[in-house]
DNA sequence: TAGGCCATCTGGTCCT
DNA sequence: AGGACCAGATGGCCTA
């Protein structure tokens, strides 16, 4: 798997007229470029009478505003839409801050931060399953002892996720809790080894 | 050069 | 109605 370090591209949006060096410039035909097919009809009519050319652009003038009017919607719509994927990848780094790795020196992709950060999460639960469980016999000590049902919760989820995935390959391939562990250590080497 | 990853635009749908 | 969310399309950048 290839990760690579490169600065965030940043896009202006479509009223930016300056064309950033070495920036993708959006090429494809745009909504509305070529005007619509109102407009051209509302041409072709122009030319029989002044009064008809009169009304025509009285036409145009509300047709063209319409269209700045959807196009500066759009405009702010896009605008939006970065935004929301900048937060995204705010919250994708955010996590990739959280989840121990070795390759510190390269970025996780974003489906190896979702992959890592799934069995991470699957590997401490397990954890704290192990963890709790040795005190099943106990349930003495001070305060009530959350192992037993934790674990009885835990298998349970189990259970019902096994039934609902009956039948699919997937989960013949699932590991059962205790190989969490191992199945993330495995998934960091490789990551590592770049597989 | 091919393939992976990504940012952005866009139109549709859902939600408030 | 307008914003949020989503998925497809497109094209740039990077690495093997």
């Amino acid at each position: 798997m290839k990760t690579k370090n490169r600065p965030p591209r940043r896009r202006t949006s479509m009223q930016d007229t300056e064309a950033i060096p070495g920036e993708r410039t959006p090429e494809r035909p745009q909504p509305g470029s070529g005007g619509s097919e109102l407009a051209k009809g509302l041409r072709s009519r122009a030319a029989r009478t002044a009064g008809a050319r009169a009304e025509v652009s009285r036409h145009r003038q509300g047709s063209s505003s319409r269209r700045e009017n959807s196009v500066q919607r759009r405009l702010e719509s896009n605008e939006r839409e970065r935004q929301r994927m900048h937060k995204l990848n705010n919250a994708f780094q955010a996590l990739r801050e959280v989840i121990p790795h070795v390759r510190a020196d390269k970025k996780l992709s974003k489906i190896e931060t979702l992959t890592l950060a799934k069995n991470y999460i699957k590997s401490l639960t397990a954890t704290i399953l192990t963890m709790s469980s040795s005190r099943l016999p106990g349930l003495e000590g001070p305060g009530p002892a959350a192992g037993p049902k934790l674990y009885q919760h835990y298998q349970q989820q189990q259970q019902q996720q096994q039934q609902q995935m009956a039948g699919t390959t997937l989960n013949a391939t699932e590991p059962q809790p205790q190989g969490h562990l191992q199945r993330y250590s495995t998934q960091i080497h490789s990551f590592r080894e770049g597989s």
